[in-house]
DNA sequence: CTCATCTTACCTAACGTTCGTTTGGTAGGG
DNA sequence: CCCTACCAAACGAACGTTAGGTAAGATGAG
């Protein structure tokens, strides 16, 4: 049962960085080693092996924000661990970033479901909690998505912020990012945060 | 020399919704209604059309941002405008929006430079200089990004956020997430910039 | 003004390749 | 003896691309 494994691992990096129709199962099956039937042996068709592959990148993450909630921290100090936390996540696995975001593109309303529900919904709810803590705002759903999005976007630009004037090499990294991102969460732009 | 464009044009709502290898030549000379061998007429390979497709795109877009910047509007003012205007922008041309977030997953260092010069540097650099005026972070480079950051992921994840707890569909309106985006911009999570 | 020529904008039909998938098999451990 | 895990080879369909042709308009010489 290694070679399933073994095959979704390799799926998810393959479809990650070339998406479902830059990959085709003969390349998947050269670059673990088989022959396309053997693939075929583990997963119905293509289609079915994408899904698989999806579940299983976002599954590998659920358990990173275990140590993000917990009960006796402070609201801030809750919030600051999730920032670092996601930005930790989305550098460190640049497949399962990738794979989120070519989802947030592709997907029809179905999947976009799943999605919500296995990858974001636990984490957006405990976020939201935090926020209604720190923050007198009605809008606390919107709120979260903004904190949510800003990680995000902000890594996946990353490639391009490198041609823009006033790139420093420091912005790229993950430190930087969360306290950058915590600073203006908290006092806006005016950022008085800084030493 | 009008099919040339209307190939074009079609051409960048297939691509901004199915990506490079989701669209075929076949697929684009039905929807155009000409034969594959005209499109090539007109266009040496596929990947050439894809390019032009995207500065086409791309193009469309340059002159949005033209009311944003005058000299005689304050800063607060212009950056609600821009906020406003980006927002707008990305709301609007759906295609446009997909097709610069494909780009941002799939182009290679080079089409990443010309996306940074061709399309963000110019709004880029007035952003930094409305962002020093309002504030004293040293980070300017870092601020404007989070502000674009900020407006593009929100609404690409609308889609998302609609099967997220708490979702109300005045989330969606343009001038409220502009409205929203600014108050955070400028007094960070706590916002008291409601009613 | 006329006729021949050239150019542009398209067409049908096919090329070789690659695609997702299936068939029919083998080798080995339980 | 059967079940799991694989294989080589092939299926038809779809792919990017090209060859070779047509019909209409522009051009230019007589």
């Amino acid at each position: 049962m290694d070679s399933k494994e073994y095959i979704l691992q390799t799926a998810v990096t393959l479809f990650s960085r070339q998406g479902f129709e830059g990959v085709s199962m003969r390349d998947l099956a050269k670059s673990v080693d088989m022959s396309t039937a053997a693939v075929y042996h583990h997963f119905s068709n293509k289609q079915a092996l994408y899904l698989e592959a999806m579940n299983f990148a976002f599954a590998k993450q659920a358990r990173a924000f275990d140590a993000v909630w917990q009960a006796d921290l402070s609201a801030h100090e809750k919030l600051r661990r999730f920032v670092s936390c996601l930005a930790q996540v989305l550098t460190t696995d640049v497949d399962f970033r990738r794979f989120m975001q070519r989802e947030l593109l592709d997907a029809d309303d179905e999947r976009m479901q799943l999605l919500a529900k296995e990858v974001f919904q636990e984490q957006f709810s405990h976020l939201m909690t935090v926020i209604e803590q720190l923050s007198e705002t009605q809008q606390v759903h919107f709120s979260a998505l903004c904190v949510i999005a800003l990680v995000c976007d902000i890594i996946q630009m990353q490639a391009l912020s490198r041609h823009l004037p006033g790139w420093q090499a420091e912005h790229e990294q993950v430190d930087f990012i969360a306290e950058q991102v915590l600073d203006l969460l908290m006092n806006g732009i005016k950022g008085d945060g800084n030493k």
